[in-house]
DNA sequence: TGCCAGGCGGGGT
DNA sequence: ACCCCGCATGGC
């Protein structure tokens, strides 16, 4: 499929601070961002999707390509959500720049804003996560994209690719799932799929779906769910902490296990689970063992040489 | 080469 | 309210 321009324009970066080659370069594949140009689907109905790169004095150029007419209106607002463009992390920052763990990567990823992703990209994300490492879970997203999604064709961009929705996912058997290498998240990533079909889900950014209700879904827990709402909506309330994080916690601030997700919360507050994303980014997404080293010998900030959330772009 | 990893639900106490 | 187990797969 091929897609073409339908118009041009720039968005204006407000807070200073804002770092769009982080928001475009962290968690992200090389199909979408390749070091210069971040390329986000926008619409899957009708298809829209943006180029968008710093073009200097804090000014991003944006190209929009669509099957049909969009109003423009209303896809810059949408760029601008899609981007954090309109968030305040100055509160944030002072807690940042205090902390024992964090501290230390504060200058490596300040200004980093979550690149919003719609409600099913993020609960794909989230199950693939369960009960696997970083590098395994995120190859399970890329085979995803990579087996059952579609390539689109930019005027003058070359190939991205969509994931697959879950009008697709539905029409596969679990069998066909399997061969991306999900394991027992096949079954899981259906019944999820299901949900959007049946309307129960949307990918509306406006109808934001609480954790009490995501967690109704056969294989999203809370973790799943928290963490979708961080990577959809900016919602930090909730944390995500996982078995990882809580060993984490434990060994830096000598809190057990139980009481770790309290004690995150009394922390980091409000951005608690802002604080939960970053803190995978600063140790790189390293297994438990060798992110307990990597706090031992002080490298609590992102290394360039090994795949990791900040890298993970050059490798897949 | 066997563990076992950014979960989860079910079944035990 | 807890604890414990199985679960697909791949990295180490």
């Amino acid at each position: 499929m091929k897609l073409f321009r339908v118009f041009r324009d720039h968005l204006k970066i407000i807070y200073e601070d804002y770092k769009f080659d982080l928001v475009a370069s962290v968690y992200n594949f090389s199909w979408y961002f390749d070091g210069d140009i971040l390329k986000l689907v926008i619409n899957y109905e009708p298809l829209t999707i943006a180029t968008i790169r710093e073009v200097g004095n804090d000014v991003l150029s944006v190209e929009v390509y669509s099957r049909s007419r969009v109003s423009k209106d209303l896809i810059m607002d949408l760029i601008n959500y899609l981007l954090g463009l309109y968030e305040d992390l100055n509160d944030f920052y002072q807690l940042w720049k205090m902390d024992k763990l964090l501290s230390k990567s504060f200058n490596f990823l300040k200004g980093y804003r979550v690149r919003a992703s719609p409600l099913w990209n993020s609960l794909l994300i989230g199950v693939c996560q369960q009960n696997a490492s970083f590098k395994q879970g995120w190859k399970m997203v890329a085979n995803l994209h990579t087996i059952f999604g579609k390539r689109i064709n930019l005027e003058n961009y070359g190939d991205i690719i969509i994931p697959p929705g879950p009008k697709d996912i539905i029409n596969m058997n679990i069998k066909e799932l399997e061969s991306a290498r999900v394991g027992y998240r096949a079954k899981i990533i259906m019944n999820i799929a299901e949900a959007f079909v049946n309307d129960i889900l949307s990918n509306d950014f406006s109808n934001i779906h609480k954790i009490s209700d995501l967690v109704k879904l056969e294989g999203v827990g809370h973790y799943t769910a928290r963490l979708a709402q961080v990577l959809t909506y900016r919602i930090y309330d909730d944390p995500p902490v996982d078995r990882w994080l809580k060993r984490i916690i434990n060994f830096v601030y000598d809190v057990p296990d139980k009481e770790a997700e309290a004690f995150w919360r009394r922390k980091w507050g409000r951005w608690s689970g802002l604080a939960s994303l970053i803190t995978t980014i600063a140790l790189d997404a390293e297994v438990i063992s060798k992110a307990i080293k990597r706090i031992k010998s002080g490298k609590i900030y992102p290394l360039k040489n090994i795949m990791s959330p900040m890298t993970l772009w050059r490798y897949i």
